[in-house]
RNA sequence: GCCGGAGUAGCGUAGUGGUAGCGCAACCCCUUGGUAAGGGGUAGGUCGUGAGUUCGAUUCUCACCUCCGGCACCA
């Protein structure tokens, strides 16, 4: 980093402009060269627009941007990114570039090279690349015509830049930045020099990334890195890292004993520990009793079907892929359902239906089977077997709104409930550039869409359009939230099927007596067991409220001569009458030799919500001491008065603000 | 599925071409202790699975399984 010092930059006019007092002292850097091609149109300086230049036909611009502005971020990185390729070029001749962008909290580039990039490598890349930030190369911005480009990347052997140049229309010119005598096709803008990078860069790791995101092309070797304005910002940053890693549901899952994996059972199949079921229970709890007042009602299907019910509810047409090999029965193809509706609506179809008797609203917490892709498979968040919150509802094409807003009202109790605000909606719609993925009835998917946005509009809550993420038998909403490593899934989903009631015939008798097309609503807002656990693991950090908790309260007795009373503490407590209780309350008693600060520490490891020490004193009192995980100190509280605290957080569902 | 990395006791890890240590947990003994680790001892591993190379493989090679980081996929 330069010393602090005005700057002067001469303009193509030859004005020269220097900075206000109000930079002095800032780091100050140009977003092109000095070797400035075409005339300024504005700079930005501390946030104020200055108008400098009249634009003389030309899309170059001259914006200033110093180091502390939280812009030069971008420039940073995609400097950092430049000066990655840099490197990479200079220690391993013959590698070829294609692209390099910043991105969120870093920057990466994709290299074309037989050979894979090592961590020594990356070493020993970064290390050249501090080397370059200090030489402080300046940066020229050419501008070329684009067939010039393109013979002159073919010439120096990098084809894949010049097919990127290919693409570009053939009349327009492209922008060459030069860092040294290195030089890339970039849009810009760059630093005035490599310098300017500073050195609050890392990189991170290496990995496969294929040619233009498309899988039948060539795999390139993706180099990331992070880069910040400073020391302390990656220190930061980092430390974010480490503490998303302690909220990992698959590290907690293992500490808390709440799941796990067999490679004799198979990839993605989980298997639900004690502690973990406790989860699935409670949850599944609160779906019956919230889903028994918006009027559903259970049923109970199996977990296979026929091939033909697979052919007529067409998974088999656009699904198939999605789906574990059949099972070969007496001469028969059996399939493990991937979904849950087929066996539904055979149900609704198993008796006639009249307008008076809609909706009808069928739910099961159902398992499912789907052959995910190997590689996507990640802890809980990504299984080949899970249980789905799933009902649906059949309804006449003039209740569909009123019934999809009635579900998104019964998804905010959820995430109202569980303090869910990380998320955003995704109306997701078919592509239609792209069909065969879709039931081809265009203008039944604009209606279905129609009443969606109708739906959302009504009941107010934001959401964003997505093309190629639609069902195959409709559109849908779908609740996207972000695991603690970054990645998105749909953890709710709320959708609208116009296609069953003409696969499975099924229609209701309307007031004039004839037979009447039914609309059906998919809606899974606690998505699956597993992927909801997971995330709500990570979002609760695998402190779970009361509620929710495995082990709610855990008895720590100090001394052998209090444990009659400690087993009948705890007795009272298991047998506690508590309303929402899937079984009464969960507590267990730490009667082991340990000292007693061990017996805490082993309680806090666990996330154990209330932790009652008893000696002698609490004995006598017929109290306990209550500490919280918190580590908050409540001091002695009568039984009768612990048991309505806790009695009150289970039914509530709501923890006691500490 | 693809590219790369990894699999050693329940968990976290060290290590080696001559069949393996450490910490935590478990179990036993001593300690009966007042809000996050008292002390001592014992047991526990066919080093993911299978094959190959070798006098000898946990170590080297190959295949498979599973996991991790990305990419692609993702009702």
């Amino acid at each position: 980093m330069s010393a602090p010092s005005p700057v002067t930059i001469s303009l193509p006019d030859g004005k020269t402009m220097s900075f206000p007092p109000g930079v002095t002292g800032a780091e100050v850097t140009a977003s092109i060269g000095p070797g400035l091609a075409k005339a300024a149109l504005a700079a930005e300086v501390n946030g104020q627009q200055w108008d400098l230049f009249r634009p003389i036909g030309t899309d170059a611009r001259l914006r200033i941007i110093t180091r502390k502005d939280p812009e030069a971020l971008e420039l940073i990185r995609h400097d950092a990114a430049h000066v990655l390729a840099m490197a990479v070029q200079d220690l391993f001749p013959g590698t070829q570039v294609t692209i390099g962008p910043a991105i969120e909290s870093g920057f990466y580039y994709d290299f074309a090279r037989d050979q894979p990039f090592t961590q020594d490598d990356l070493a020993r890349i970064e290390a050249r690349m501090r080397e370059i930030v200090e030489a402080d190369l300046p940066t020229r911005r050419e501008v070329w015509p684009r067939d010039r480009a393109i013979a002159h990347f073919e010439e120096i052997g990098e084809h894949y830049k010049a097919e990127l140049i290919r693409s570009i229309p053939a009349d327009q010119e492209v922008s060459i930045y030069f860092h040294g005598d290195w030089h890339d096709l970039c849009r810009g803008p760059h630093f005035v020099s490599t310098g300017k990078i500073g050195q609050a860069f890392r990189l991170t790791n290496v990995a496969g990334a294929y040619w233009r995101g498309d899988s039948n092309n060539a795999q390139l070797q993706r180099i990331y890195g992070t880069a910040w304005r400073d020391e302390k910002e990656l220190e930061a940053h980092l430390h974010r890292l480490a503490e998303a890693e302690r909220r990992d549901h698959r590290r907690i899952g293992k500490e808390l004993e709440l799941f796990t994996f067999s490679p004799d059972v198979g990839a993605g199949l989980p298997l639900w520990m004690p502690n973990g079921m406790v989860i699935r229970q409670e949850l599944e709890f609160l779906a019956l009793q919230e889903e028994r007042r918006d009027g559903y009602r259970r049923v109970a299907t199996p977990h296979i079907a026929k091939e033909a019910l697979y052919r007529r509810s067409r998974h088999l047409t656009y699904y198939k892929e999605d789906m574990y090999a059949p099972l070969d029965i007496d001469g028969e193809n059996y399939y493990l359902r991937p979904m849950n509706c087929p066996h539904h609506h055979l149900i609704y179809g198993a008796t006639r239906h009249s307008y008076r008797e809609l909706p009808l609203r069928i739910a099961e917490y159902a398992q499912d089977y789907r052959y995910e892709a190997s590689g996507g498979l990640s802890g809980l968040m990504r299984v080949r077997g899970f249980c789905q919150n799933d009902a649906h509802i059949y309804c006449r094409y003039d209740q569909a709104k009123d019934e999809f807003i009635r579900v998104m009202r019964l998804h905010a109790r959820y995430y109202d409930l569980m303090e869910i605000k990380e998320y955003h909606m995704r109306l997701s719609l078919p592509d239609t550039a792209n069909l065969e993925k879709y039931v081809d009835e265009p203008a039944k998917w604009l209606a279905a869409a129609e009443i969606i946005r109708a739906a959302m509009k009504e009941s107010g809550y934001p959401y964003v359009e997505a093309k190629g993420e639609a069902a195959f038998y409709g559109p849908k909403v779908d609740f996207m939230i972000k695991s603690v490593i970054g990645t998105e899934y749909a953890i709710s989903t709320n959708q609208l099927d116009f296609l069953t009631t003409q696969t499975f015939g099924l229609n209701y008798i309307g007031d004039d007596g004839k037979e009447q097309p039914v609309y059906v609503i998919h809606r899974a807002p606690l998505g699956s067991h597993e992927r909801f656990t997971a995330f709500l693991i990570e979002h609760y950090a695998g402190a779970f409220p009361v509620w929710l908790a495995p082990v709610q309260a855990r008895i720590i007795p100090i001394t052998d001569r209090v444990a009659d009373y400690a087993l009948t503490v705890r007795q009272r407590l298991i047998e506690l009458p508590v309303v929402n209780g899937t079984a009464g309350l969960r507590v267990d008693i730490d009667l082991s030799a340990e000292r007693m600060q061990r017996k805490i520490r082993d309680a806090q490891t666990m996330k154990i919500p209330y932790m009652l020490v008893i000696g002698d004193k609490e004995a006598e009192a017929q109290s306990v001491a209550v500490r919280l995980r918190s580590g908050r100190d409540l001091g002695q509280m009568p039984l009768e008065r612990f048991f309505e605290r806790i009695r009150h957080e289970a039914e509530s569902r709501r923890d006691v603000a500490e």
